[in-house]
DNA sequence: CATGAATGAGTGTTCATTCAT
DNA sequence: AATGAATGAACACTCATTCAT
């Protein structure tokens, strides 16, 4: 029920991370408890099904993306991956701390989503050798590429220092990525 | 008191987070519920202090690696950084999901880190700017390379893939940390 | 829940006021604990619904009496009120110390009781003029009459020495309010 | 321990009479929570013992406002004794709701207080017989306005409607009281 | 005698979950 | 299918009391 997982994103905005209770979500999801629990098994599932939801949405935007620049130059593609991991990011920040509080680290759907973002780099990174000095394995790469452009996207967002606009912040990251790809 | 401290981290690793409670963590710790209280205020706060006693130890770490490094060329330095990071990360790995867990994100000392590793990382930058060929802010930079080494170091202990040994993760890691400095 | 309040008085008697716990409640009144916080907010929220009902107990008998003797000359009407107080108070005696113990002083509808006693007693007397005496305020002689009633008649059913039986405390507490309202 | 009656005085002055705890109550007296337990056997102790001591400050006014008003008429020692009620009681007003709220009813001392004033005031009417209508038991009597006298000082001072004057409540119970003797 | 750190039984309260309607 | 009153296990926390120093 995509109302239950609302409700919930509506609640952590409103009443903070402590006022999530399967009560209050159905609740503010305009549905009793009841219902709730016809759709999912247990709470920690109303929170996975959130995160497959967000990992879902961010896949979706991921693959647009690849598709949309997949004759582009690498530099391109990767500001524009970025960019879109960043925008992607944007909406419901609030979903990072509850995400992280609240659901287990090994739970289903967790982990896929490195392995979808590794596997969309590899791709991008494999039509485009010719591009890339280093003649090493694609997999490594793909690996850390993936997660250069995840943490710095984060990192760029939540944790970057006032001094420092978003668009710097982004050409930074930008920076980062094509240096490794290209050394 | 130290003791509750090191029975949260045991719980943790023999029950699970779940079975972190405040009787149970006096129990383990070898004193009563009362005892516990008389130290800390709540039980986040043992959360918290936890947090911080981790941060610290991460801390010391990080000065010690850059005193020794002083005179290093930046490449030792930052090879010497990442060994730093990722040695101090794999002592208590669960300590990763009890503290994103159960610290507020926003909580005394959970900010402070983010701010100590960048100063450290402007210090060593700030002394080796020959070695740069970036013109650029020196904030700017330590930020990008703070975040780049944290988050990269998580990634090669964590979300390393299975057919990636930890020596050539840290390879790869460093590599990535060279070429943004160098470019 | 009735229930609820029941199971407190039920308590009090047969275990005494330290026996009264929320859980102990729940028990003796047949429902979860659960339930009775589904009704109550907290465990106060149980003393001041039982002071409530008590005091609308006793005000409900003084309203009767009131209206029954709305006829009669002023002797037959206080003798019969201080009839009401005594026998209002009679049942549940172990409520005194109860609530005296428990209940905050300035809570929700405590301090009703003294307003609506005041009130009604300055009913009875403001139809009764030309049975007074005094030509004083009616207000100074209705707060009067009615502490005269509420103290006297606590006295003679509770600190009555047992040399007196509670017929003649009751007449020397009559005695003692017409000589006020007489003199 | 003078010292530790004060400290639990302040302390529901100052806090409320939540905030009495027995390590608290040494904190404010200024003694270690074991020498507390040295004068006092348990935490009611204190509360009887504080009861005892306010107690015997009434019961102290009481007997001089008999002595002095030995060869007074009754009138006027009636007028006196309801002054020293009120004074006595005018003083640590907040002792009433603690005394109430935590002596147990029928403990050690408690019901002494009723014992003495009947006494206090059956002397000093056996002294005045001449001047009573009242050929009935003087214990009676004497029960009556022992009652009259401390019930209706506590509701001129606490229970007083806002339009009326301490002055004018005393003058009012000093009536009802001189109503019931002479009657 | 005095201290105060330590105790732990006991309490109020929450909230995920169930199930009769 | 939907409801929501009822459940009760489990938890954080308090505070009167003890006793080694």
């Amino acid at each position: 029920m995509e109302a239950v997982l609302d409700a919930v994103i509506r609640i952590v905005q409103r009443e903070g991370i402590g006022a999530v209770t399967t009560n209050r979500a159905a609740e503010v999801a305009g549905v009793s408890i009841g219902s709730v629990y016809q759709y999912f098994p247990d709470k920690q599932a109303i929170f996975i099904a959130l995160h497959r939801r967000h990992i879902d949405q961010v896949d979706r935007i991921i693959q647009t993306t690849l598709v949309e620049h997949a004759a582009a130059p690498l530099d391109d593609l990767m500001r524009a991956m970025i960019d879109a991991m960043i925008e992607a990011h944007s909406s419901d920040p609030e979903l990072y701390p509850l995400l992280a509080t609240k659901v287990p680290h090994r739970a289903n759907g967790t982990s896929d989503f490195a392995v979808r973002l590794h596997g969309a780099f590899r791709l991008a990174l494999a039509s485009r050798t010719h591009e890339l000095k280093q003649a090493s394995d694609l997999d490594r790469l793909a690996f850390v590429v993936a997660n250069l452009v995840d943490s710095l996207s984060h990192a760029a967002l939540f944790r970057r220092p006032s001094r420092l606009s978003l668009g710097e912040a982004k050409a930074e990251v930008l920076k980062a990525v094509l240096a490794y790809v290209h050394c």
